[in-house]
DNA sequence: TCTTGACTTGGAGCGCACTCCAAGTCGGAG
DNA sequence: CTCCGACTTGGAGTGCGCTCCAAGTCAAGA
């Protein structure tokens, strides 16, 4: 429906204009976005969807290499279900993984917190 | 009490000999790691500790120059708590907040995942 | 004494994920 | 027609956090 100038993708998506061409560049999109006449590209909504799965992807840590290869899955169309879904949930079982190790790394830091907030309270 | 080799400290604390002379040169030890006979470093109890502390910090993502402010308040000795307090607070928000971050990426991933398991399982 | 292996140093190199630059193109307003 | 602003490209640069290299030292064992 909308088709959106590289400025309007980047404020809709919170990722810089830079960053999206790079992402473009690096194969992480489904296909080439398409262009207006004078060569700018336009972004669609599915673009725009597709864009918030890799910002999904990223933000939980996936690294670049990881999306471009999920991409690619997609990309090939049907048929390698089986195998996006490996790979979204091996993704799942690191962040998963990453959040209990943070988590629990946490957990110490507010314990020395409560030390300091004890020696910084007023005496009694 | 016990004071280990490099290798050995490495060993211990789960990071490379490389990163600990990195920390070391780059102002996140609390003072010069001991020093054998030979010239090779001798890891106290106490530089164990504070390795761990500094193994909490970078695992829950604070930036080295953050902790090695950190370090610098910590070497400074008495009367700056609150300023360290100040410190482990504002860390402990930005962590909640990528922790909160992640757990909602995750969640939607998750949803993709159901949908790829129910196209995956077998017919009906 | 010679060799081995664990260490030392300053400094270079690397991988990642952007981030920016220079020079050029295009469409529209004045 | 001229100017402006938003875009285009290939390629270089940046910041972070390590990671490694080369050359040297030292202590202990054969």
């Amino acid at each position: 429906m909308t088709s959106l100038s590289i400025a309007e993708a980047a404020e809709q998506t919170g990722l810089t204009a830079h960053t999206l061409r790079y992402y473009e560049r690096d194969g992480l999109m489904l296909r080439s976005v398409e262009r207006a006449s004078s060569g700018h590209r336009r972004y669609t909504d599915d673009d725009l969807r597709w864009i918030q799965m890799v910002t999904r992807l990223r933000a939980t840590g996936m690294p670049i290499r990881d999306v471009r290869r999920y991409a690619a899955l997609v990309r090939d169309g049907d048929g390698n279900e089986a195998e996006r879904l490996d790979l979204l949930l091996a993704h799942r079982e690191v962040v998963e993984q990453q959040l209990a190790e943070v988590t629990s790394h946490l957990r110490a830091i507010d314990h020395k917190i409560a030390l300091y907030e004890h020696k910084v309270a007023p005496a009694p």
